[in-house]
DNA sequence: CGCCTGACGAAAC
DNA sequence: GGTTTCGCCAGGC
């Protein structure tokens, strides 16, 4: 059967009756969960794997409550485009995103994620894209 | 109800 | 190639 390629597509702001697209940010707590040890991604391709590569921005905002949903989602493990830890200032201690990230075996060197690109994981690939 | 901010990204300069 | 600006959308004030 044909495969289906994006399955929440559609970053409509507005609904036709209930509640906001809060769905949008369930799914990216879902794919972050779903990041493998000793892999990272970025925001924006979560964002394009869900439709809505565009809205980047989104991805972030919604770890803003990545410690408030269950199970914890692995913030640490989402850098933005560059491989740089934008996000660490958000964490209780800082140093614990890429503590976090040394320890399951990513070099993080300078704020910034050595090798970036060979411990890159795509969301869209592990969802069967 | 309107303006500003914000854990990004890509384009422009 | 580094720096700056706009776009994106949602939430806070």
């Amino acid at each position: 059967m044909p495969a289906k390629k994006k399955a929440a597509e559609k970053p409509t702001s507005l609904k036709p009756s209930g509640k906001r697209e809060e769905n949008f940010f369930e799914l990216v707590f879902e794919v972050a969960r779903q990041i493998p040890k000793g892999r990272v991604t970025s925001y924006g391709a979560i964002a394009a794997s869900l439709g809505a590569k565009s809205s980047s921005r989104m991805v972030g905002w919604a770890m803003n409550g990545c410690d408030k949903v269950k199970p914890k989602v692995p913030a640490h493990r989402v850098v933005n485009r560059n491989g740089m830890l934008t996000g660490k200032f958000h964490f209780s201690p800082p140093e614990l995103m890429e503590q976090r990230l040394k320890k399951e075996g990513i070099k993080v060197k300078n704020d910034q994620v050595q090798d970036f690109k060979n411990v890159f994981w795509d969301p869209a690939e592990a969802l069967g894209f």
